[in-house]
DNA sequence: CGGCAAGTTTACGTTAACGTAAAGGTAAAC
DNA sequence: GTTTACCTTTACGTTAACGTAAACTTGCCG
């Protein structure tokens, strides 16, 4: 089982983010890569951390958010509190999602009327034109 | 028809945001309320921005993007071209809310199966502990 | 041996959206 | 008349999440 590694820059391509944004989230000890000499060396469970990473960052929590949940995944520091603690915190999340579904939605019909306006306007001076013309 | 008019901290308790970011907001050229003196006069139309600025935000849409969204209610600047570009922004905002949910509902899945270990590790303490007492 | 590609550390810069403090004007209330 | 409550402007401070640049090492290619 020769676990398969990778380079800083080989998981900064895979994952679409810069090398100095891996680094930042070790200096923020979201990460702790082994090293050969000074060599960064990133093994599978890394990449799984950083897909979390990602994956917190799209659902809009801060990194310090992201931090708390992978240390819920860690065995060492999952605890029951936390656990409860943070299904709270994406119970907030959801309820959030669902207001700005709604914005959007309402955001969409006034836009739609506000189209409609426009191409009214439009056709009319169209209209026009072709009379002149 | 005595149009009713706010004072800046009125719209501020009404809308739940502080007088520094009503300010922030004119300075931004988002606003442009009248004046007595120095004194600044809100209108209801002022208040009808001051909610769009908000519903903007809450959907996530930076302010410089509300202030384009502003724009396309002022019949003075709303044209046809700003009207697609804006619905474009508003179906890339769509596709993102849609991938959020994604990302929480995957979370859940997740956490649930993690809380369901947690709690399997309780009740196995608590079993052993009524062994022993 | 020269040079390039990829890695490293250190450290200052950047942007958005206000917060916060200083310093002061005005008007009603006590 | 002075305290209280709002209002004003000016201006520097703050936070997050990296960006960017400098200066250096290491390994490999030709």
């Amino acid at each position: 089982m020769s676990a398969t590694t990778y380079s800083i820059s080989e998981l900064a391509r895979e994952l679409d983010i810069t090398t100095r944004a891996i680094r930042f989230y070790e200096e923020q000890q979201m990460l702790c890569p082994e090293r050969r000499g000074q060599e960064r060396i990133y093994t599978a469970k890394d990449k799984v951390t950083l897909k979390l990473i990602l994956r917190g960052k799209r659902i809009g929590f801060s990194l310090a958010e992201c931090k708390e949940l992978i240390e819920l995944y860690d065995p060492v520091h999952g605890n029951h509190k936390q656990l409860h603690t943070f299904m709270a915190k994406i119970a907030e999340r959801r309820a959030q999602l669902q207001q700005q579904l709604l914005d959007i939605e309402q955001m969409q019909l006034e836009l739609d009327t506000a189209e409609e306006r426009c191409l009214a306007a439009l056709t009319e001076t169209d209209t026009k034109q072709s009379v002149i013309s």
